[in-house]
DNA sequence: TGAAATAACTTAACATGTTAAGTATACTGG
DNA sequence: CCAGTATACTTAACATGTTAAGTTATTTCA
């Protein structure tokens, strides 16, 4: 009988318990707007950059490009964004919000701060730059050279 | 122009940068067994109680429950898992690992193991309880009362 | 310059996440 | 005892995660 880590001495696990516990909050507000987490993440680094081509996106916005293909192809579709050709190189296609788009960042990113004003509270602002600070650090460190 | 929190200033997206940074480093040692992570967390908890019925493994597991229906189709199909009846409660399944279920413990556990304890080295020990310890405790009290 | 390597996506295939609805069994109050 | 409600899943539908392979455009360098 092998003994192994339990779950609540596994910190991938507590990693993923938190950020549940952060998002359960922001999830239902989003889906009242038809945004996914991932939706709003694309949507928040296109308004942050003005216009930004793909991989740039991904990067920022932390999808991996198969899943960012599929969000714009959304996005798109809804007219919040717009893809246009990058005429230097013509493999990337850059990115712009919409008027509809920018309606949205309008109506969604006061809620947004909002909620988060409420975790900051409710953990206490002192443990919250804390934890940010070891996550940083942790980030750093451990990522595979 | 609305100002918008960076996501270098998002809690939640430090908690996902942190677990990619943990999680990178298990991965291609799960996959060469053919496991997901979330595989291998449902084998671990059915593990660690002997036999457990559906309800809870999706509990401990952290996973919805129709992500846990399609994983203990996928490990009876491959018969790493058993399913069984409760006489008691006709509405329940019980799973145990079989054999080759076990065999994977024996195999997969020390490799984890080893991967955790690099984690742990490479950020610090002192630094990885801390880090722990404001986890939980973020958590508890952000999950909705 | 032109074949080979690289880069920037996109597609494919399978697995899981998320919400809502469905099904069968168990429980509970009148 | 039984209609109504609750419980324990399962199915459905759509979205994203993950890896590998494909496509088209650019670079590199012999």
């Amino acid at each position: 009988m092998i003994p192994i880590r339990g779950f609540n001495q596994s910190l991938p696990m507590m990693l993923l318990k938190a950020r549940e516990a952060a998002m359960s909050r922001f999830r239902p507000m989003l889906r009242k707007h038809n945004l996914t987490e991932q939706r709003w993440r694309v949507i928040r680094v296109i308004y942050e950059h003005n216009h930004i081509d793909a991989g740039e996106l991904a990067e920022k916005s932390f999808l991996l490009s198969p899943s960012l293909t599929r969000i714009l192809r959304y996005l798109e579709s809804e007219k919040i964004v717009l893809r246009s050709g990058d005429i230097k190189d013509l493999r990337r296609s850059v990115f712009r919000l919409t008027n509809k788009g920018k309606e949205i960042i309008n109506r969604v990113a006061p809620e947004t701060e909002s909620i988060y004003s409420d975790i900051e509270r409710i953990f206490g602002s002192r443990e919250f730059s804390k934890i940010f600070n070891l996550l940083e650090k942790f980030s750093c460190k451990v990522n595979k050279q």
